[in-house]
DNA sequence: GCCAACGTTGGC
DNA sequence: GCCAACGTTGGC
């Protein structure tokens, strides 16, 4: 089983949806990133465990642990032309975007600040990708070890 | 294939 | 609102 971490503004998608979704199980969709499609469709599995990040919002930072409960998903959003998140190029034969439905499993006990994570860059957490400078991707892997690390840190 | 222009992301 | 970093687009 591998570990994830998946980025969301919280106002697009973030704990609350999820909170007030039935079993605490929503599509994660939406993702119009070529490498984070790739391992949306290729790499994340059933089972795998994943952070749930909030970016671009007041206290950026991890805020709860998820669960994949199906994965390699083909985007329906992206056929739908009412759709923010359509895209003529992708057609239910040949689908372009894919997706994965996750389960909240908990919140953190407290959001684990980027500010925090960082003050953790030259030491423990040196290959976590989300501190990579101008990193953009909505979904990377996070080794073992790291996710032992922040869990840690809770 | 190169590269400039442009759009998006995301922290501050 | 600003800006850096990146991805995408499109002309050549």
């Amino acid at each position: 089983m591998k570990h994830w971490l998946l980025k969301s503004e919280p106002d697009t998608f973030g704990l609350e949806q999820l909170r007030a979704a039935p079993r605490r199980t929503t599509h994660w969709d939406g993702v119009r990133n070529y490498q984070a499609r790739n391992l949306l469709r290729d790499e994340v599995k059933k089972a795998d465990e994943a952070f749930l990040y909030h970016s671009s919002c007041a206290e950026p930072g991890i805020v709860a642990i998820l669960r994949v409960t199906r994965a390699g998903v083909p985007d329906h959003t992206a056929l739908d032309a009412t759709h923010a998140h359509f895209d003529p190029g992708s057609t239910a034969e040949q689908p372009r975007w894919y997706m994965v439905d996750v389960q909240l499993v908990r919140p953190l006990r407290r959001i684990i600040t980027l500010t925090e994570l960082r003050s953790h860059q030259q030491g423990k957490l040196k290959n976590l990708q989300l501190l990579r400078t101008g990193n953009r991707l909505s979904v990377m892997p996070v080794s073992d070890a790291d996710w032992r690390f922040i869990l840690s840190l809770e």
